[in-house]
DNA sequence: TTGCTGATGAACCAAGTCGTACATTTGCCG
DNA sequence: CGGCAAATGTACGACTTGGTTCATCAGCAA
């Protein structure tokens, strides 16, 4: 417990919380924590704002005061979730490896960074089928995949440099191929894995999978 | 108009359908149609039931009448698009070309065939995000993806043999690529498409992506 | 024609769902 | 310490929404 306040009000309700403690970060925090796991579950149409407030250690009323409304709180869920997304992606440091190491180490990290961010991807794909109606009202959301796209038009650019790779790339193609590929391995696991005769989630599984997806855009930019 | 009926009860209202005509065939076809529109556009939980019935020529009580339930229809929706489209993929007889070609025809018609069926990318947009809890409640679905898959293996083989393709691949690993290659293409365009400085969705903007994911898909397999 | 079953429609209902009105408390600032 | 704005809780309300009830009609067979 906390709160060691002024407690003037001592005759209140027994069983109740004694006091109050006003901490107007921590409520929003929780608020948007639980509201991330709701909404990547059921997404926008299926999570329900009672179900949240009744998983916050707030009120239903807090949401309101906060966020507005349901698609209020849903923004702020994508906004913070691209955010932390965004800081997770800085230092790889790829501009100390060599060309080829470097792209196997970009598409390896975003292989990992998808799989074990389900939440994340659960968002997006809720966002896609809201048509990106959402996320396209956000303005620092444009940049988000600039740096990316930076990573790999300075480690293209040295492959060709070197001869590594051909020349005549475009890098935001080759970012669409790295999302892809690691991308659609998340989202679509279960109607695609009803085809798959072994369990696709098995480490084994998953192993294969990543290293073919690395080589497979490695091939592709290969001189 | 219709319905050249016995119309014995001609005292009827007067700016009304003077006669029904029964036609469960036509009826149930016609939900299906609109409710695979609405499922595709808003997901299942977004669509409405109501707005489903407005859509359609008939009532709320027929849907009720032939699928039980909301969910019982994005089951019947789901079942139907997939049956469709496996009636599209035969026909594209692929043992008839050399290995490489064929492969490419393989990838090439799929792109197409995702880019021209975005009702079909949303419904199965939508059922991951369900978790597959609907279409894996039916049996017919299992083996939709065999023909494509032995596709696949079939010309992979062929490649093997003659020496243009390396060995030791796995089909529906090469299957998993070209899907997501293409899937995604359709299905995250709009979160994709923000950090576009082009229109991604340009004539031109296509015709490059599709060459590239050709290209990669080849590249992956060549020896 | 008569009768019976499948097909259909209009109105209705109960539960769920987003959002709010009202009351209260906390914490800070002079 | 006194008062005011920010923060919080409770209860409620209007509207939506999936699903149903009741009654009727179409079509076919005897």
């Amino acid at each position: 417990m906390k709160a060691h306040k002024t407690q003037t009000a001592s005759a209140k309700a027994s069983a109740q919380a004694l006091t109050r403690t006003n901490d107007p970060e921590r409520t929003m925090a929780g608020i948007l924590e639980v509201a991330t796991v709701e909404f990547a579950k059921k997404g926008l149409d299926g999570a329900r704002i009672d179900e949240i407030a009744a998983a916050t250690k707030t009120s239903k009323r807090m949401i309101y005061y906060y966020f507005s409304s349901k698609e209020g709180l849903y923004r702020a869920v994508l906004e913070d979730m691209y955010r932390r997304m965004r800081s997770i992606e800085s230092g790889l440091h790829l501009t100390d490896l060599p060309p080829v190491e470097a792209l196997q180490k970009l598409v390896g990290f975003t292989f990992d960074h998808h799989h074990d961010n389900e939440n994340f991807i659960r968002l997006v794909m809720s966002e896609n089928m809201q048509r990106g109606a959402y996320l396209s009202q956000s303005k620092s959301i444009q940049d988000l995949n600039v740096p990316a796209i930076a990573a790999i038009q300075e480690l293209y650019d040295r492959g060709v440099a070197s001869g590594v790779f051909r020349a005549g790339l475009d890098p935001v193609d080759i970012h669409a191929s790295i999302s892809a590929l690691t991308f659609f391995n998340v989202s679509n696991q279960h109607t695609f894995g009803l085809i798959f005769n072994q369990d696709p989630a098995s480490p084994k599984a998953i192993a294969v999978r990543r290293k073919n997806i690395i080589d497979m855009v490695l091939r592709f930019m290969l001189a």
